[in-house]
DNA sequence: CTATGGCACGGATT
DNA sequence: AATCCGTGCCATAG
């Protein structure tokens, strides 16, 4: 009885550390489940009321005026930043996962792509469907792809191998179209289907998407011209349509020359953790930064709980206090999670203010290691704060936050952008020697490397766009 | 012969 | 200690 209090200090200040480097380390998603556990299962921990702000809406600090009300937007004075946090959002229920379609432009919560996509097909299945569906959704491969067959499937759920081919052609269907394909040619075919429905899609397209994919990727127009006994001119026009409005791999960002911003898929699937925004939406006003937690209100231990653990008979306070021990250890763990990011975030945000504000060519180089040292953190910390987290940016595009370290950025979107300036297919090298009179000296390889990395293809497979 | 992509090495980063 | 990234070398295609 006398050694159990120091013991279970030093137990607690190590387990405080383990726990904030976890906690540190999650996801939105997976904080939130944590949270939601804890709660359940340990009744010392409460939760209190929000309070929001009669003005704008949103939650309160425990206490104190709201900071975006009480931030004059005239006093742009010294700090351009506010910080926020935390900020309840999208509180989610765990597991209303069939009914209604979310509206809004976010998903709420990560959600993967199984359900992503099953909450779009839902509303439209039959209820025996949805099961299969579900199932179906299960056996994807990160591309999107299909690792099962549908005569598996008519197997294993007792139906007919023509019901689940139907089924499995209408999931294609949805968002993002050409899911559940079996490889890269069905799932364009599916996007070409969907998009002749609303625009216009050049003739042979499916004939070349189905047989001459492969040609079409060695640019051998004529060759296939001549098989579908047509004109070159009309099978540019189809590469024109492929590399403009198909994807082979539904659920990945980007694949050779096929990347549309409207389209970046892998970054639609997550909630940001963080958002950064002019106050009001005006580019004028200071920038805001919150970083959001998945909870509504506040976490506190039950004060009732703890003045009556005197009253207790005394065999059960051992149980008792270690649930309020823990209680605010996570309480602990959870306010040192929300410093550290916060700590993080204002190094960041001045340091990559121009990208943060000006895009991509303005990411200047980093390495965690080095906010590390100014932060006098750890780097792993920094590692941990970074990794699986997302930030939702002024111009609304949501990105990893370890773009912030990106050291190649900003030379591939100047690489990017001279290709799209140029008037005259430019080699690897001759593209090393404009970087190079910009200042930028990097090896020829790398210049190739860049390239086709933003899915561009080389010089002498561009046609040159002469205006 | 020139331009490019693949492989792999070494140093930096995590 | 594991991983990522830039780069050099080499084979291949045009």
């Amino acid at each position: 009885m006398l050694i159990l209090p120091s013991q279970q200090t030093t137990t607690s200040m190590s387990a405080h550390l383990a726990q904030t480097m976890t906690l540190l380390g999650l996801t939105l998603g997976e904080l939130q489940q944590k949270i939601d556990s804890e709660l359940a299962s340990n009744p010392a921990l409460e939760l209190m009321e929000e309070r929001t702000c009669p003005m704008c809406q949103r939650p309160l600090p425990p206490r104190g005026p709201c900071p975006i009300c009480s931030q004059p937007a005239s006093s742009e004075s010294q700090d351009p930043i506010v910080f926020i946090s935390p900020r309840e959002d999208f509180y989610t229920g765990s597991a209303s996962s069939t009914g209604e379609v979310p509206e809004e432009p976010f998903v709420s919560e990560s959600v993967d792509l199984p359900s992503y996509v099953l909450r779009q097909a839902a509303a439209d299945l039959p209820t025996e469907d949805r099961v299969v569906a579900a199932y179906i959704l299960t056996h994807l491969d990160e591309d999107g792809f299909l690792t099962t067959t549908a005569l598996e499937v008519a197997r294993y759920h007792h139906r007919l191998p023509s019901e689940i081919t139907a089924l499995i052609e209408k999931l294609k269907r949805y968002d993002p179209v050409g899911v559940c394909s079996a490889n890269p040619i069905e799932a364009m075919l599916a996007q070409v289907e969907v998009l002749s429905e609303i625009m216009n899609v050049p003739a042979y397209t499916r004939e070349v998407v189905s047989k001459y994919l492969h040609q079409m990727s060695q640019h051998h127009y004529s060759e296939i011209a001549h098989a579908l006994m047509t004109s070159s001119q009309q099978i540019k026009k189809v590469a024109a349509f492929i590399s403009e409005n198909l994807n082979p791999f539904p659920a990945r960002a980007h694949w050779g020359d096929v990347r549309s911003p409207n389209n970046n898929d892998s970054e639609v699937f997550h909630q940001p953790d963080i958002l950064i925004y002019h106050h009001n939406e005006n580019p004028a006003n200071p920038l805001v930064v919150e970083i959001i937690l998945p909870i509504r209100g506040t976490l506190r231990v039950n004060p009732l709980f703890k003045s009556s653990l005197k009253q207790m008979e005394p065999n059960k306070t051992e149980e008792w206090r270690s649930d309020i021990e823990k209680a605010n250890l996570l309480i602990k763990c959870l306010q040192q999670r929300s410093n550290a990011l916060k700590l993080l975030l204002e190094k960041l945000v001045v340091l990559q203010k121009d990208y943060i504000l000006q895009g991509d060519l303005e990411m200047k180089p980093l390495t965690r290691a080095k906010i590390a040292t100014m932060l006098d953190m750890h780097e792993s910390t920094i590692s941990r704060a970074v990794s699986s987290k997302t930030v939702q940016l002024p111009n609304k595009k949501i990105v990893p936050l370890a773009i912030f370290f990106d050291r190649s950025l900003s030379h591939r979107t100047l690489i990017k952008q001279i290709i799209e300036d140029e008037d005259h297919p430019l080699s690897d090298s001759e593209i090393q020697q404009l970087l190079k009179e910009q200042g930028i000296e990097i090896a020829r390889r790398t210049v190739a490397k860049y390239r086709s990395m933003e899915g561009i293809l080389p010089g002498n497979l561009r046609q040159s766009k002469n205006r």
